[in-house]
Order: C-alpha cells, then structure tokens, then sequence
DNA sequence: ATGGCCATCGCGGATGGA
C-alpha cells in the first residue's frame, strides 16, 4: 500500500499538477491540503474520472483538505470531533486492505484496515500571535483524538502538513529560525507528544539524503538554493512500523511551472 | 544582476502562507 500528503496551494491552480503525478504515481491513497475550495467547487469528477474515489472537506478562500483513494474511504470524519473549528483542516477515513482484515479476524476487537488521517495543521503565523495560541489549542485537541483513534484503530497513519520542522536538521538555516515559527519548543514538544502516544515518523525510519526539505519557499531562489523546511510529514502507529517499506520526498513536482512550495512525502507499507 | 513569491478576492492592495 502505497500513501502520499501533498499541500497543493489551491487544487483550482493544481488539478493538473495532482492528476499528472497520480498517473506517475498511482499510490493507493494521497491526502491534500490547501484546496482553497468551496465544497461545491471542489473538482469531483475529473479525480473519479482518474480512478480514485474522493472525500473533500473545503471552505472559501482557505484552508481545505481532500481524501483521494483506490478504494472507497469508510468511516469518514471532518476535523477534529468535539473542538469547534470553523476552519477544515482535517479529513480521515478508513481503507480496506486485505492482510488487516485477515488479522483482524485472528485479533477480534481490532477494525480492520488502516485508518488514515490526512491533516493541515495550523500555521501559527508568530509566536506571540493569536494563530499561535490557535494552533497550540488545535494541537492538544489532535492529541487527544489522536488517542482515541489509535484505541480503536491500530493500524494508522498521520500524515499531512503539520507546519512543525521536529529537530534542526529538518530545518535549512537552524540558528536563523531558532525559536521562529515552526520551529519553537512547543511545537516540537506537540510532534514529541504524537511520538510518545506510539507514533513513528516513518521517514526517518531510513537513511535520507542530507538537506531534505518537503518545502522551499517561493522567494529568495529557495528551492534552487535548496533552502527550505520538512513540515511535511508521516507519522504510523506501532504496528504499522515494521511494515514501512521506505518514505521519500519527491522534489519533482516542485521543479513544475507554477509549482506549489510544497512536494509529496510518500509512504510505502507492505500491506495488500 | 547577489535579489527575485504566490494565491485569493476582485480589480488595488491587503492578507495569509511558512
């Protein structure tokens, strides 16, 4: 099974873009965030029309996230249950796979399948800005449910922008963005959290190319300077972790014309 | 050249992204 997050900074401007790299790359599943469409904008048939079946959680202007899948996603849920958001950052839903199934039915009680949660963390903006103290709320919420989720779903996968860079070399100049967003203490504490609820973050699960970056911002020549941050990240649960077959970033789409300054992470894991 | 953005809304320029 093959899954991928991508933040597409707006699917109008990148349709074509996502449609093309599905043809390349015919993972099973690919979660996307900053669709920036409304739900009844949101580019329906032309996926279905690609071979993937689709759930999309949008709103005007930003935000917005969509579940892309071989098979039909069950157990759909929008953003987080019990934090009033009025922003769509969150849609998770659960894909079938053979070999759960198989032992789910030798360990009753587990579900079956793996449950992924596609999810565009906030920004935070600053850190002594209400966005902060926002994301900060919506971190300890994710946490919480995350919990949850895991109780009831051992096979899971948290994957998607989390606009955290979790150590400094995920992070091109360290001593410049020291404290900065994305990189303060507390958020890296959150991205611990979610490692000591049993979470892995599958990419360093391998030797990685130095420097490696899922995002290069679109000024200062960033992504030919290679300058930019991993904020784009997959997290698995425990059982999952011996199943990964390899994670990588694939910078390609970020070499298109109008690119997003973001690229997919994606994510191999031997399950049917 | 040593600095250079992009998307949205909406039609200029503010806002947000990261």
């Amino acid at each position: 099974m093959k899954l991928a997050t991508w933040n597409v900074n707006s699917l109008a401007v990148r349709l074509p873009q996502v449609l093309d790299w599905l043809q390349a790359n015919p993972v099973d599943g690919l979660v996307l965030q900053e669709t920036k469409l409304t739900d009844d904008k949101f580019p329906q048939a032309e996926i279905e029309a690609a071979g993937y079946a689709v759930q999309w959680f949008g709103q005007k202007t930003y935000n917005g996230v969509a579940l892309l899948s071989r098979q039909a996603a069950s157990e759909v849920v929008k953003n987080i249950p019990g934090l009033v958001d009025d922003q769509a950052r969150v849609i998770a839903g659960t894909l079938p796979s053979a070999l759960t199934a198989e032992g789910a039915a030798a360990d009753a009680g587990n579900g079956a399948g793996v449950r992924v949660i596609g999810a565009y963390f906030p920004n935070g903006q600053a850190p002594d800005s209400d966005k902060f103290v926002y994301k900060m709320r919506w971190l300890d919420a994710l946490q919480a449910w995350v919990q949850d989720e895991l109780s009831r779903h051992p096979n899971l996968v948290l994957l998607g922008d989390y606009n955290i860079a979790p150590e400094d070399r995920d992070v091109y100049d360290p001593v410049a963005w020291a404290g900065q967003i994305h990189c303060t203490p507390q958020e890296r504490g959150h991205f611990q959290g979610l490692l000591q609820q049993g979470l892995v973050d599958a990419f360093r699960l391998f030797d990685q190319p130095p420097r490696s970056w899922s995002w290069w911002d679109y000024r200062n020549l960033a992504f030919r300077k290679n300058q930019g941050l991993r904020i784009d990240h997959i997290l698995v649960s425990e059982p999952l972790r011996a199943r990964v077959l390899g994670c990588h970033i694939d910078k390609l789409p970020r070499k298109n014309e109008r690119p997003s300054d973001h690229a997919p992470v994606v994510i191999e894991i031997a399950l049917a």
